[in-house]
DNA sequence: TAACTATATAATAATATACTTATATATACA
DNA sequence: TGTATATATAAGTATATTATTATATAGTTA
């Protein structure tokens, strides 16, 4: 196959993965804060194993990393990722999820960690 | 609900559309190229259905339009949809697809109408 | 060590997606 | 007007996706 077939396939997967309002609003989020898998519970209505795997599929192609700190894994945007190019000038027209942030900590719900 | 998250609805059902190769790849050739149907059914190897199916997806966001000319319809990219903005700095950052149009051309089957 | 908290994984179910084939519609032209 | 060509739509099917609940794993702390 075409190198520049497998640069499209490679840009619609990540595609597909943005194609998502979870996904989508998470990378938003992570391009800014750090945040740990019980904080996008809060976020989010949505079961704690559903964020697990959104957040999942965005750590197997790379687009972000985990570390564990403590009790928590901490979730961040990879912005060494090949694709963080791509994705960056899109999630720079999306607006701004920081809000979301906000109300966690106004409602004690963030997790300040080491 | 929120403007923004209207926002972020539609730009994740946008990117969606964009996470698929042959959606995406037709977006990318539409950027330079108008194109009919039949020419993308030479150009994916794919039933002429399919590729109505995936252009009328893409003409319902209004991201292209479509224009009869005699025997045939082509599609173009519309470059005053509200969601060109988002898409454009991504295209931008694909390969260049324009072979497939010259192939086209090298075959005898690139449709040169009006 | 036991109990608790945070996260991941497995299994499953509902829904969405992307093809296919068959058919309808609209234009072109002999 | 009849036939051919281009496109759209309908119906059906296989697969993918996204959620759920149940359970496993790993770290924290009493």
């Amino acid at each position: 196959m075409k190198d520049t077939d497998v640069m499209m396939n490679q840009a619609a997967v990540v595609l597909k993965l943005l194609g998502d309002k979870t996904r989508l609003t998470m990378l938003k989020i992570l391009d800014v804060h750090d945040c740990c898998v019980c904080e996008f519970v809060e976020v989010f209505t949505m079961s704690q194993p559903s964020i697990s795997q959104h957040l999942r599929k965005l750590k197997d192609v790379g687009l972000i990393q985990e570390e564990r700190k403590g009790q928590w894994i901490f979730y961040s945007m990879n912005k060494n990722s090949v694709h963080y190019t791509l994705i960056r000038p899109l999630l720079e027209q999306l607006p701004n999820q920081s809000y979301k942030i906000k109300e966690l900590e106004r409602s004690g719900k963030r997790i300040l960690c080491c």
